[in-house]
DNA sequence: GACTTATATAAGTGTCAACTTATGCCTTGC
DNA sequence: GCAAGGCATAAGTTGACACTTATATAAGTC
C-alpha cells in the first residue's frame, strides 16, 4: 500500500496511469505521448506493476498495459479511511468542546 | 494540490501528520517520537505547512502544529475525484465495447 | 534461420531531497 | 541585559531515482 503511493507521487507515473485507465495500451505508445524515452516508460510502468496499479498482456509483440481498478479502489479506500478516522477525530473534538455527540451519523456517505 | 501529494508521498511525513492529527504538539515532542534530528522535523514541517497540511502557532518559545481538516478534506475530495472519474471512464469503455458509440464524448473532461 | 519490430534490462549520469551538524533567531526567566 | 531553551535556517553529504544510451530478449515476417 506504501508502495502504491510512492507510485503516484511521481506526476509522470500518475500521467501513464491516467493514459491506461480508459482503455489498454502498448508501451510504445505511452512513450509517444508522455514525451521520454521507451525505456523510461518500461521503468515507471514496473514500478505501477510492482505496487498492483497495472496489470499487463502480451499481444503479439507488443505488451498492453492498462489501470487495476481493483487496487485503484482499494487505494482509494485506504485513503478515505486514513483521511475520515483522522477528520472524525478532529470533529469529534470540536464538537465535544461546546456541546458532544450526535454527529457521528452524518459522516458516512 | 500535487504539492500536497508530494508532501504526503513520504512516508516520514504522513508518520508526522499522524502525531499532530488528534492534537497539536511541539517540534521538539514530534522529534522524539519519530527519532531524527529536530532540523529534519522542522524540514518536513515546513513541506507540510507549504502544502497548508498543517498549521502552527506560538505557545511561548515553543511552536505547536496541527494537521488542517480542510486542506485534508480537500484533498481527499480532490482523489475521490480522481478515482472516481477513472473508475467511470472504465464503465463507459466496458459499455462501448458490447454497443459502441455515446461514450466518447464522456471521455473529455 | 535472418531481419524487423516491440519491449525489457544494463549501465551510467545528473538531480533532488532527506538527513546530518553547526549556527542564528526568538522567547522566557533571572 | 544575559543565559538558557526551543526552533528555524545554512551548509554539506549521501542515497535514491528519473532519465539517458546501449544492448539483450522475445515475437512476427519473409
Amino acid at each position: 500500500m506504501d508502495t502504491a503511493l510512492r507510485a503516484l507521487a511521481e506526476p509522470r507515473r500518475r500521467e501513464i496511469l491516467r493514459l491506461v485507465w480508459d482503455r489498454e495500451r502498448a508501451v510504445g505508445e505511452i512513450a509517444a505521448s508522455v514525451g521520454v524515452s521507451q525505456p523510461a516508460v518500461s521503468q515507471h510502468l514496473q514500478v505501477l506493476r510492482e505496487a498492483h496499479l497495472v496489470s499487463d498482456r502480451r499481444d503479439g509483440a507488443r505488451r498492453l498495459y492498462r489501470a487495476r481498478p481493483d487496487t485503484v479502489q482499494a487505494l482509494r479506500e485506504f485513503l478515505d479511511d486514513y483521511w475520515t478516522s483522522g477528520l472524525s477525530q478532529l470533529r469529534d473534538a470540536a464538537e465535544a468542546a461546546e456541546q458532544s455527540k450526535r454527529s457521528k451519523r452524518r459522516r458516512e456517505h
